[in-house]
DNA sequence: GTGGTCTAGACCACC
DNA sequence: GTGGTCTAGACCACA
């Protein structure tokens, strides 16, 4: 987790947790990790780390079984993909597409602007 | 001001301040208006209107004459661009890139996507 | 905190932090007390305790982690100590000197005249 | 004058007017040039000029004969030596003094530090 | 609990 | 007129 990034922490074990759906590495049915679990491996508050699977409950992508943890829904791979799709198209497109132009880039430099310099990171 | 927007209010002035040095709209030496004149323009508490002097003259942008006023640095286009250019390189892009990918776009997509979802936006 | 003084308060909290990592009080990692108890502590309203608090982080003397409350970085000793030296060299030396040479002062005077007026202050 | 230093204009005319006094440049009962012809070498406001020539009359360092101008006073050099020296060792002695010990230079180090960053300036 | 932002209004020095 | 600083108090997101 990146205590110094603007993005809040709960957002950005959401956004892990969506990387692993749109991976594959989670899939329709498996268990996740317990809160508990999670909030250790991650060096979080439980507290935040609930946040976490909350957000992803009220989406969809994630159902609890009480006493027993969070499952993958059955299309959360479909409802994850649609909801990032959205937000992309939405929210960041626009202002990364004004950025871009305002500063002389075009759709054409940037596959070599980030290989220049985040190729190997 | 947008003030349902997450960038706060101060940011979203720099923003329109650096716009007008990128537009060529202000450029070196030029007088800028008054903190309670901007502040009355764009309805705004003095208080938020001066953040926004602060920070860019902090950034070595506008600089400041007692009893006169904000004026703009000599240099300030280019440093407009290098922070803007250093910004989107280093914080903006990574993001972007790696959203874009996952979701199965590619560079060639974008002016399409854009101008569909915000052509006359 | 001195309002007489011609320096502004939020600068003075900025010294006497200095001065706490100058002394070795506080160290690499260390939480400093919260917005709140500085302002308590000082006599001064939050916002003003808080511009102290920016602008440390703005030198990367300080950093903040959302929630929890502000630390010392890594480097803050070596910041502050090359912070107040360029500050004296560049800043503090030219006048003084000037002054000590024309009012026919030399430098092997000053103990003598510190130790005479300030001894026992 | 110094727009960007910290020092009000009007000081800095006033340390100019005591350094010409100092240096011998100008002796009792000479006539110093006029408010408008002051704002005009110096760029300034001639409101600005006329505090520090109020300023410096307020001293006795000056004194004003009406229709003809702005002279010297007869004790002029003893005043502006022993004002300085007061203000050398009351105001700027001490913080300088803490300062330097803070930092780890003693007195016998300021020539050459200062030989060292300003000796051509 | 933490800090971040914004408003409203005051007072000041300076040009 | 200009900006600089400070206070008081509110609301918010986050941990």
């Amino acid at each position: 987790m990146d205590y110094s990034e603007n993005r809040p922490i709960y957002m950005q074990i959401v956004d892990h947790f969506c990387d692993q759906i749109l991976r594959k590495k989670w899939t329709a049915g498996d268990r996740i990790p317990s809160v508990r679990e999670i909030a250790v491996k991650m060096e979080v508050n439980p507290n935040t780390a609930i946040r976490a699977f909350h957000y992803l409950q009220d989406e969809g992508i994630l159902y609890n079984e009480r006493g027993v943890g969070y499952f993958v829904s059955d299309n959360a791979f479909e409802l994850v993909i649609s909801l990032k799709r959205e937000e992309f198209i939405k929210n960041k497109l626009p202002g990364f597409y004004n950025d871009m132009k305002l500063l002389g880039f075009s759709c054409s430099d940037l596959d070599e602007l980030y290989s220049e310099h985040h190729g190997e990171g």
